[in-house]
DNA sequence: AAGACGAAAGTGGTTGA
DNA sequence: TCAACAACTTTCGTCTT
């Protein structure tokens, strides 16, 4: 097996901005980041162990078994067999020219007994598309796990039927994201995929529609969680946006509004005070608004918190 | 010169008849 | 299906640091 000369990626123990090894994993947006300075680490944290566990040893004994640990990411769950390759057989020896030819027939009729109807293949394709957008985007292990369910799910209802492939894969990604709390955007997701936003969007609402699933709506406070994340600033300067925001929801400046956009200029408003001033433009870029959205809701702030304001 | 501010016109999505 | 509507964007000129 090849997997075993690559060792998995180790995780940084330390900091490379600052040196602090005081790091911590972040599963809402699923980073990890140094508590010291706000640097993200690595954002991706892929779950490299089994998919059960085992509390005493006697669990363990009973739930461990040969193998990789069973897996929605591939269309028949990683569980059927598959020949490989090299012509040798168990010993490493070559095998005589005779059975190299009926090895190869059976090879080749095994990989189409694997992927037999156009449901299967249907599903093959996707799930691999699954995975590559979901690697596109160092989205945890989790998330792939949920969107192929959510996918298989839609293949069962029938639902895929006219629709494209990659529309709803993307979408599904998308729900996962939503429903495990990952604060990605519809902007983000379509990015790292071939399909457009307004396609994604679509399938997005179909999918809900047809599967009745309930999302909640993505709170502002998530955002601000990440964006300071992203701008690498202070815990402090995420504590007063989330103050601000506490407020905002308080005098109901919140509702109706695109929720980036308060989150934005929420951070904003906590950076300047904080005295770790960000431009509106790069807390545009970072939140997907437009630097006037940051202004139009910083002003609606101002206008109501200049009492609150030395908190 | 860069950043902040604000006015005005344009855009895409939702809602209700 | 269509128009009204609110939120948001784009663009651009002016002011501030």
């Amino acid at each position: 097996m090849k997997e075993e000369n690559s060792s998995p990626s180790k995780i940084t123990r330390r900091c490379p901005e600052c040196g602090s090894s005081r790091l911590m994993k972040d599963y809402e947006s699923a980073e990890i980041v140094c508590m010291g300075c706000g640097y993200v680490v690595v954002a991706e944290m892929t779950n490299q162990g089994p998919e059960w566990r085992a509390f005493d040893d006697e669990q363990r004994a009973k739930r461990a078994r040969a193998g990789a640990p069973a897996t929605f990411t591939i269309h028949d769950k990683g569980l059927s067999t598959t020949i490989d390759w090299h012509d040798r057989d168990v010993y490493g020896k070559r095998l005589p020219q005779g059975q190299k030819a009926q090895i190869y027939r059976l090879r080749k009729w095994q990989r189409r007994i694997r992927v037999s109807d156009a449901r299967e293949r249907n599903l093959a394709v996707a799930l691999s598309e699954i995975s590559k957008i979901a690697n596109n985007l160092n989205l945890p292990e989790n998330i792939l796990e949920t969107a192929s369910v959510i996918y298989r799910k839609a293949v069962k209802e029938g639902l895929i039927r006219g629709r494209s492939i990659q529309g709803v894969t993307t979408a599904s990604i998308y729900v996962a994201c939503r429903q495990c709390g990952v604060t990605r955007t519809l902007e983000d997701i379509s990015q790292a995929s071939p399909v457009d936003k307004k396609e994604v969007a679509r399938s997005y609402r179909f999918l809900l529609k047809q599967l009745d699933y309930f999302i909640k709506p993505v709170k502002p406070g998530q955002y601000i969680t990440k964006f300071c994340n992203q701008l690498t600033m202070q815990g402090k300067v995420e504590e007063i946006a989330h103050k601000i925001l506490f407020v905002a929801k308080e005098l109901k400046l919140t509702s109706g509004k695109g929720p980036t956009g308060i989150a934005a200029a929420a951070s904003y408003i906590a950076s300047v005070l904080a005295g770790e001033r960000k431009t509106q433009r790069e807390i545009a870029e970072i939140a997907q608004v437009t630097e006037v959205t940051i202004r139009n809701r910083y002003k609606e702030l101002a206008e109501r918190l200049q009492f609150i304001i030395y908190l």
